[in-house]
DNA sequence: GCGGTGTTCTACGAGACGTAGAGTACTCTA
DNA sequence: TAGAGTACTCTACGTCTCGTAGAACACCGC
């Protein structure tokens, strides 16, 4: 399940920002415009731990935040989870080289020849 | 604008899986389980429309819908999109390639190899 | 025990989506 | 060319997610 509104997405971002994870009230510090109600924070990190998306260390008072899955991992398994609807992936994958940047294309070369093909 | 929703989708697949494009009575007999009124499928055929995933014949009298976007541009496009999301995006596309299968990095090694570097 | 702060419960409005009836438009045929 | 049948549009409603936050409850230090 992904996280999928603006702010949901946005908190996220801030913890993945502060990976040693943040109390809910630096959370609402660290969004940007005007500072939300802390039960708003409150409320989507609630929604955001339903969705195995954050974790929170309850052994101290004000409860620390922390993104339970990597920015990486999220992206590459949103990745993937399009790859996978793809009756056709090689044409998929096709259509992703061809739109990605020449970085993009650059880092997947050295990326392949790091770990070369078992046969 | 993606199609989010669970009929969408499925609407979606069957015009792929079309592409000279149906009748809103074709796509309602193509859908799996039991027959929605032609109705639902017509205002779902109409949202989609309006996201531009969907294009309409209206040349003869019982339209002709198709999809707007090929199933791999639509793909590549949520791949691109999420990867457009990750800061550090050799990081990201290694984790994608972690995850991917064996086949799909081979794919991905060909694919490579026919379109070379313009260095 | 009390006051302040943190957390949970409850709630509401907006928007997307599945669903489809009512009304309107078109077209073919008698 | 008028009627019948089919297709399309408009409107609508229930459900779900999400942004938003107050009210109520729990906890900790003084």
């Amino acid at each position: 399940m992904a996280a999928r509104g603006e702010l949901e997405r946005t908190i996220l971002r801030v913890l993945w920002e502060n990976p040693d994870g943040l109390t809910a009230r630096e959370v609402t510090s660290a969004l940007p415009g005007p500072e939300l109600a802390l039960t708003t924070v409150l409320t989507v990190l609630d929604r955001l731990g339903r969705k195995t998306l954050v974790s929170r260390d309850e052994t101290a008072r004000p409860h620390t935040y922390r993104a339970a899955v990597s920015r990486e991992d999220y992206i590459a398994e949103i990745m993937l989870e399009a790859l996978g609807q793809a009756p056709d992936r090689p044409a998929a994958l096709s259509r992703f080289l061809g739109r990605v940047a020449e970085t993009d294309t650059a880092d997947l070369r050295r990326l392949l020849r790091r770990s070369p093909p078992r046969h």
